[in-house]
DNA sequence: TGATTAGATTCAAATATTCTGAATAAAAAG
DNA sequence: CTTTTTATTCAGAATATTTGAATCTAATCA
């Protein structure tokens, strides 16, 4: 019997009860680790005699999780993917080189000119998988923080940062509110009142966060809202006419000038956002009890140092925000 | 063989790390544990090997961690403190009473009051056993916001807070700044100035955080400082003449009246620190991959209830600031 | 309604994993 | 230079987990 209740959450039992969530039955979960349906039973009454918890409804056919079981589910979540990062970090230190480097990308940042950065990356032939997850406002940060990410390019620089994360600045982007001209405010007079916004749908991003409240850009309170996942999508939404918005003007300048979008002039200030990038830069704070007063390794790994150089660069870091 | 690394981290890999590195020795942990030698060489080769990741230098006699054993004994703390926790919060969710309690306390909060609140609640016969953790500043609001902590007493407000958790206000403390009487400043011409108090020193709190920058009250840049961990250590250390700073009224009365400390008037104003309480409030956000779509449950285990009970009585929250 | 199907559980046997204990080597301490 | 302490290796022993067949039950279907 296991002195600690801890010690009943491993890796495997975790990864068990996601199987068993995603697959919706414990015969499902079996399936899918190619085990066979009674080691499943065993490991889950292991675990609830353990832990002392009923986690699953057995009423039904398909076991489902209780109000206790869901709770370990979404928090064992958090923990996997922690434990992930966790041995991604220790290979980082131990080789130099990352086994995998895992890029936040703000939905801001412009999908060419990064993939352009990828291919010049693999033409150095590292032995460095790139992951690339677009995130967006909070998420971005978030994801650096949380050790799930490396590098984070095309932060709102509102957030704060821990300790440990280094940051330099990329460059302004002016925000235009802009509709379709089409849509009933492409006639308003301008200044357009909050008050005329208010009656009118917006369309936002959505914060990518996983924890929090998140950040929100400039809504009014009361406004219909229709939120979207990313950039991209929004300014796509804009261009049907589903909702106003402020957009970037370098991604919205093409249809401005094509006639697909009209510039209006709004009571708020045109937003101008300070965008910046971020990477972890080691320097993990110690605890007092294995402190052993010998200065920690920080040197970033070479992959995170060669996309550090090409950020150091001016035009590089324009061209990841111009059109 | 494992097939994914994070298989290998599980929580006794990670105890035992803990052992060695508190031990000094793959045979102290050994000892600690109750195991023969043999049992941890053999669980540490496994875990490099799988890992692929040297974790202890064989050098020297004894061995001892590399840059990446570190890494991932810090990382590894962090992450058995939140499985600890995890298994607390499911249990909490079954039962609904709490197997424990655990309160972050900030040092502003009387020690006297608070344990009455203890006897009282003692006096149910609860199946919860109580922790009380002192915290200084951001300590208080982190062990909360990180699942340490299920209570927090004796916030400083200025602290953003994380959905999920609710705060009440308490009250106001009121700060004065003081010095024991056969200090110099006791003698110098009111309002003290900035430069005068710069050349005294300072007696500060130590923040708490165990990660970020963390709050510092009101210190001077280049002022001799004597950092200590809780307000009555302050206090005992101004008394002692060891140094000067702004401590709250209700603590320094008692030593004013005897003529031990002498009230001072500054330039800068004199703080009133707004002081809360904070609790998680259930409601983790569902990821989309497992949305039950039905609603989570969210109510307080029944130990914070009575806490929180016992909290909405103005009487109790004054009590547990005033002298 | 009754028959059928898919899921969950139990248990003994098979298999894998981890631990022990003795033997060995090598570094620090006396 | 001996003694002590530590780390390692390896073959069995002890544990823990997985299998596969048998049984039971809730849902689905004819």
């Amino acid at each position: 019997m296991a002195q600690h209740v801890r010690n009943l959450l491993t890796p495997e039992t975790l990864t068990m009860l996601q199987a068993i969530a995603r697959e919706g039955s414990l015969a499902g979960a079996a399936r899918a680790l190619g085990l066979v349906p009674s080691a499943v039973t065993y490991r889950v009454r292991q675990l609830e005699e353990g832990l002392d918890v009923l986690l699953f409804d057995r009423s039904a056919r398909k076991a489902t999780l209780t109000a206790a079981g869901q709770e370990l589910l979404i928090e064992g979540d958090h923990i996997l993917a922690q434990l992930e990062a966790v041995a991604h970090r220790v290979k980082r230190v131990a080789t130099g080189w990352e086994p995998k480097l895992i890029i936040a990308v703000d939905s801001l940042i412009l999908q060419r000119t990064l993939l352009e950065l990828c291919e010049a990356f693999f033409a150095l032939n590292p032995p460095t998988q790139l992951k690339l997850q677009r995130e967006t406002l909070s998420g971005t940060g978030e994801a650096l923080a949380d050790g799930q990410a490396d590098l984070a390019l095309g932060l709102v620089v509102e957030q704060t940062l821990e300790a440990g994360i280094s940051t330099m600045p990329m460059g302004d982007v002016p925000f235009v509110f802009a509709v379709a001209p089409h849509h009933p405010l492409a006639l308003a007079t301008e200044p357009i009142s909050d008050a005329t916004l208010a009656q009118h749908r917006a369309v936002a991003v959505a914060d990518s966060t996983r924890r929090g409240r998140g950040l929100s850009l400039g809504l009014l309170t009361g406004q219909p809202v229709l939120t979207v996942s990313d950039m991209q999508t929004k300014l796509d939404a804009q261009l049907r006419g589903l909702g106003s918005g402020f957009v970037p003007l370098c991604m919205a300048q093409p249809y401005i000038t094509s006639g697909h979008l009209v510039v209006k002039q709004t009571e708020r200030t045109a937003r101008v956002v300070k965008v910046s990038y971020a990477w972890r830069a080691g320097q993990v704070a110690l605890k007092k009890s294995h402190a052993k007063d010998q200065p920690r390794n920080k040197m970033p790994g070479r992959a995170l140092q060669w996309w550090l150089d090409q950020l150091a660069n001016t035009t590089t870091r324009r061209a990841l925000l111009h059109a």
